[in-house]
DNA sequence: ATCAGTGCAAATGGTTTGCAGCATC
DNA sequence: GATGCTGCAAACCATTTGCACTGAT
């Protein structure tokens, strides 16, 4: 199921919500982008890139909260970066961030299952699994890092 | 093994630091707080409230990054709020953060061994468990959630 | 007496908010 | 034509930085 800028825009007017030209192009960079984890600032700049018509960055954050509250979009938190949007239908990966490198990787949620399970069996708590990233290192630098797990962490 | 004011004073002085009013009343407070999740400003206001004479925050940013170097502390990311430290030796658990009620659980680092090494075999990636924090549901939010449709994910 | 460490104030980055005017309904 | 949405500017919070001064070594 493909979503497109017109399902955002539905999404918005189905809420009683008025369609202005910021929100069209908020909706149509979304769904252009579709697949890929975009911050507000970024989504900003795509759409101001788009045209020569100034729209704010308040705007854009206050679009942002209307297609959350409708349910279209959710956020995520990627390591120490800015708030990353996608569509909320596709939400089902943990992301990894390598704390000395900042490349991330993305873990399936099949992947996850056991774990989750298991977390789920343990404590009672349902993990969203792409709410918030996990810090670690990846391959490549954990190959390079010193031997001393204790002095593991890096950056920022 | 008990960790005091004294050891993280002493922490700094190994890294030819030199040591001032202000670094070892940083030291006092997360030594007389551990076990806790402390903010730079929930540090910085404890030091306040404990003393009349004036220390800056940014003296508290650069004392906590003065300890971590060293290796005394960590920090971790737990849900939307300011980064919070914590002695080293307490690094040792995931943190789960409610997203609906904001209560958190942590699972101990013991617990969650098998599938930390699945995950560094699948992808390479080694995971510092208690960098980030999860995000999801707890039990009781999770049992009093309504079936939100645009988060159909979050309780599987 | 050196120079690391400090307080201060200003800058940063991401985000939010108050407000007066504009445009969608 | 009401009022929801906008741009603007200013505020916000957590954090960082430049700088001249102070104080640990």
């Amino acid at each position: 199921m493909h979503i497109d800028a017109k399902d955002l825009v539905a999404d918005l007017r189905s809420q009683d919500l008025r369609i202005t030209e910021p929100r069209r192009r908020v909706c149509e960079v979304i769904a252009a982008r579709h697949g890929e984890h975009l911050s507000a600032v970024a989504i900003y700049d795509i759409v101001q890139s788009g045209s020569q018509s100034h729209i704010d960055r308040a705007t854009v954050y206050r679009t942002l909260d209307a297609l959350e509250d409708a349910g279209s979009i959710r956020h995520s938190h990627i390591g120490h970066g800015p708030t990353v949007y996608h569509l909320s239908n596709e939400s089902h990966h943990q992301h990894l961030v390598c704390e000395r490198c900042g490349n991330t990787v993305a873990v399936g949620k099949s992947q996850l299952g056991p774990f989750l399970d298991a977390i789920a069996e343990q404590t009672g708590f349902h993990v969203d699994v792409d709410h918030f990233a996990l810090g670690g290192l990846c391959r490549e630098c954990s190959d390079a890092a010193p031997a001393d797990s204790s002095t593991s962490d890096v950056g920022q």
